[in-house]
DNA sequence: TTTTTTTACGCAAACGTTTGAAATAACCTT
DNA sequence: AAGGTTATTTCAAACGTTTGCGTAAAAAAA
């Protein structure tokens, strides 16, 4: 019991039968005599015997294994989805194999290398952000190889994706600031060549158009992170244009902006009142507390690996899948009166 | 090119020659001629050959691959030791299979089978909380499979160890407040039961010490979370137990206890200075920011895996070694007078 | 007893690759 | 021309497992 673990060929010597017959016996196939399962299943209990899955997976043609492509590890939506992934994975008795791009295209396209020689039976993808040419995608789609994108998404790209409703959820978080009574609404916006600050923009206009209010472009201001929300929300109070709302792109902008209109005096929510877009727990520890839209990165991993699954044990080819997943609003205390 | 991958079967049929002809052109090897390697690799070129992984781990052995168990990924401590893995890993041409414990004891063990399955080459693991029970960990050592424990260890198992230094860390954090005038520190501690609980409690306790500073079991509240921290606080104000700093066991902890003092109009730092221990992404985005001792995952993430490669690489066995990574103290305005 | 059926097992090939040893062929030596 | 190199290639086994097919022996049927 030295090196290396015990094979089924061990257990055939040992027991002076062929390799054939302890897998047989193993399996409990019908051509084996009780006696024969019994010696076997004994001696593999002792010897702890474990199937080689390296030899099977060659055998098979198989590997019950998934690859994951993901920009950045360190992000509480990212860390959210493998750990969905991770669990649907695991229940279906599917291994994961992990692969950072750090946003950096070559590095994606080094890993999708490793994965298809590896023979994982399916590829789930978030492209980075540095990804312009989708030749290695393309290469895993001929490759037969299922294909699953979730939240970053090709636009065109004929495969099974999930994504977050985008417009839907920022729709809904704008139409919470005009439902509480709120009407000049500012917009702390993401970069436009991105989808998803194009389409939070977006469900925000339609929010404001749809109560009736102006949308005004003076209202929507560049800012994405901490600090750039620091700046925009001097550049307010500066130039004295009046707000009692905000919907931020994100969680961090919106408390960079929280912080910076507290500092200046206003009371949050009851002058202003603020809506996130999360991407972090920091919601439930500021104060007050930020309504924002949880981004279910939990359930996008789920969802992801079994039309992964689904893909991977189907037969025959069907049309490819969009699933959209519906963002909650949570409500609190930075949007409504006393907590 | 339909299903499946090229193989250098398929190579040496198209060119009529031997598999192994073609293996050992397409390394170089003296013995093969000009010409056929040159037709090799033109037709490998071609049709796109890529060694089939699985099939040169079951030949040699070893998989290149390392298996991972981490308590939880959505922690931001757990997905940069991850993140550190993973580059270090991708550096050194290693996959990485990623295991959630998700904090219970079988499913750790569960894991470990996988992995041991699989033929992985070194494994990394973070006991869960749940775990009492060590013989699956024993019998990776039994199976001869290097094995390199990080952040959480088990006291008295033989194994390659990083962790970190909490007591120092924690005496650093003490000193720190001492050091800016700070007289009658509170300590928010963790469960008493857990390691990090005690050491860091310890580090604390040395730092009053040796400043000539009493050590107060009165001054120390059984405090590790957001919600406890604002009852400690309450309980601190109610019971007239003066107290001008503050160094809590984890940064939701000084968060909490930071927003339930401001409530109450205690000024930070100016009254009561804090410092947390960081565990998240928090320290930046409070008001005022707050001071902490920066964890260092991703390093603990890279030297982990460089341990386990040095032990994976290296023929001959050597007694194992214990890295302690030293934790660094950030200072922020929870605990400086200006910004 | 002979033939048929059943039971229980072994053989060999396969998955894709590597590698020591053997084989072939061509070229040198003397 | 016999023997010796050298260059190039193939053979076969191996890694651990599965599985279609074949078969010996035992049991049942004739």
């Amino acid at each position: 019991m030295k090196k290396g673990f015990t094979t089924i060929k061990d257990i055939a010597r040992e027991l002076k039968v062929s390799p054939s017959t302890v897998s047989r016996a193993l399996k409990n196939h019908p051509d084996i005599s009780e006696d024969t399962k019994r010696a076997v299943n004994e001696l593999a209990e002792k010897l702890n015997y474990q199937p080689n899955a390296v030899a099977l997976s060659l055998k098979r043609q198989r590997s019950n294994t998934i690859g994951v492509i993901i920009p950045e590890i360190v992000h509480y939506f990212f860390s959210s989805v493998i750990s969905g992934i991770e669990d649907v994975a695991y229940e279906a008795s599917f291994n994961v194999i992990i692969c950072q791009s750090n946003e950096m295209a070559d590095r994606e396209k080094a890993n999708i290398k490793t994965l298809l020689a590896n023979q994982v039976d399916g590829i789930l993808v978030s492209v980075s952000k540095a990804t312009k040419d989708f030749s290695h995608l393309e290469k895993i789609k001929n490759s037969e190889v299922p294909l699953v994108f979730y939240d970053r998404i090709i636009p065109g790209f004929k495969a099974d994706q999930v994504i977050i409703d985008d417009f839907d959820a920022s729709y809904r978080a704008t139409k919470h600031l005009i439902d509480i009574g709120k009407k000049r609404i500012a917009h702390f916006a993401g970069p436009k060549n991105l989808l998803i600050g194009q389409h939070r923009k977006q469900g925000y206009q339609k929010a404001l158009e749809d109560a009736g209010l102006p949308v005004e472009e003076e209202l929507v201001f560049d800012a994405d992170s901490f600090e750039k929300a620091r700046l925009a929300v001097l550049k307010v109070l500066e130039s004295g244009i009046a707000i009692d709302g905000l919907f931020a792109v994100n969680d961090l902008t919106a408390i960079g902006a929280m912080q910076t209109l507290q500092k200046k005096g206003i009371k949050i929510p009851q002058e202003v009142a603020v809506v996130g877009f999360s991407d972090g727990r920091f919601s439930g520890i500021t104060d007050p507390t930020l309504t924002s839209v949880d981004q279910h990165g939990y359930e996008m991993g789920t969802v992801a690996t079994q039309l992964l699954l689904k893909r991977i044990h189907s037969k025959e080819d069907y049309p490819c899948e969009t699933k959209v997943l519906n963002a909650n609003l949570i409500i609190r205390g930075s949007s409504v009166f006393s907590p």
